[in-house]
DNA sequence: AGAGCATATACGTGTCAAGGTATATACAAG
DNA sequence: CTTGTATATACCTTGACACGTATATGCTCT
């Protein structure tokens, strides 16, 4: 478990990165919000700890956890030759992105409901 | 092998997109740049078609594969909300270190419901 | 048609990580 | 000290996947 990629490829994982974006999160409000076994969740925030995408801060029993930014730096900055290269294809990114937009777990706008057509191209 | 995260898990997946960035290439050349065994590159190319990281035009017996740029787009905008937290991060980070600077470094500030005298040392 | 090159696939193997269950540690309150 | 709560860790099992080797497919050229 060495790259920052390995690590986010997890869902788990990303589920609780994505929690955390927002404000720090004890083990047990983790665990409530996610509804996953108190071990996963434990065992989750030793890998992303170690790996240097959370830090714990210790409250009486609990433990509080929250994001660093650098890993996920560290992910933005492999993407950047990429983003250069689809600046070429404005037309097809918006497209996809609008058809992705559904099934990201965060958050719920509106407007997707849409029967998209079987891109067959 | 669903997401796009655990395809880029992959460091020679990663190292054939790395690659292909620049310009399309054959699997032949692709094997020589990065020194892999052929059915390697062979198998992880078939990976990034299928998840629609690459596609292939044919040229005689070759085969010429290039970027396509949704996957990794998606990737990006996971990775959104986490810019919009290092930003905050930043700002309150120097907040904060500007006001500690001027306290005890030993300094306690609990929050809690309860005033408990033991603070970890 | 046959030889040779380029690429894909099949198969067997080893490794590693994620999940589940149980238990250990640590702190709090009565 | 004992009980209850919060979190961490140990152990085991299982499954996925990456790799290597061997072989198949497909195209070109003579």
């Amino acid at each position: 478990m060495e790259s920052v990629f390995e690590i986010i490829a997890e869902p788990n994982r990303r589920a609780i990165l994505s929690l955390l974006v927002s404000s720090q999160q004890s083990v047990g409000e983790i665990e409530r919000q996610l509804r996953m076994p108190q071990p996963t969740v434990s065992k989750h925030l030793r890998v992303l700890r170690v790996a240097g995408f959370v830090e714990s801060t210790v409250d009486a029993q609990r433990r509080l956890y929250r994001l660093k930014p650098e890993p996920l730096q560290e992910v933005d900055a492999w993407l950047a030759p990429f983003r250069r290269f689809w600046s070429a294809h404005v037309d097809a990114l918006e497209r996809h992105l609008d058809r992705i937009s559904q099934s990201t777990p965060t958050k719920r706008k509106t407007k997707e409901k849409t029967a998209r057509p079987k891109p067959r191209t």
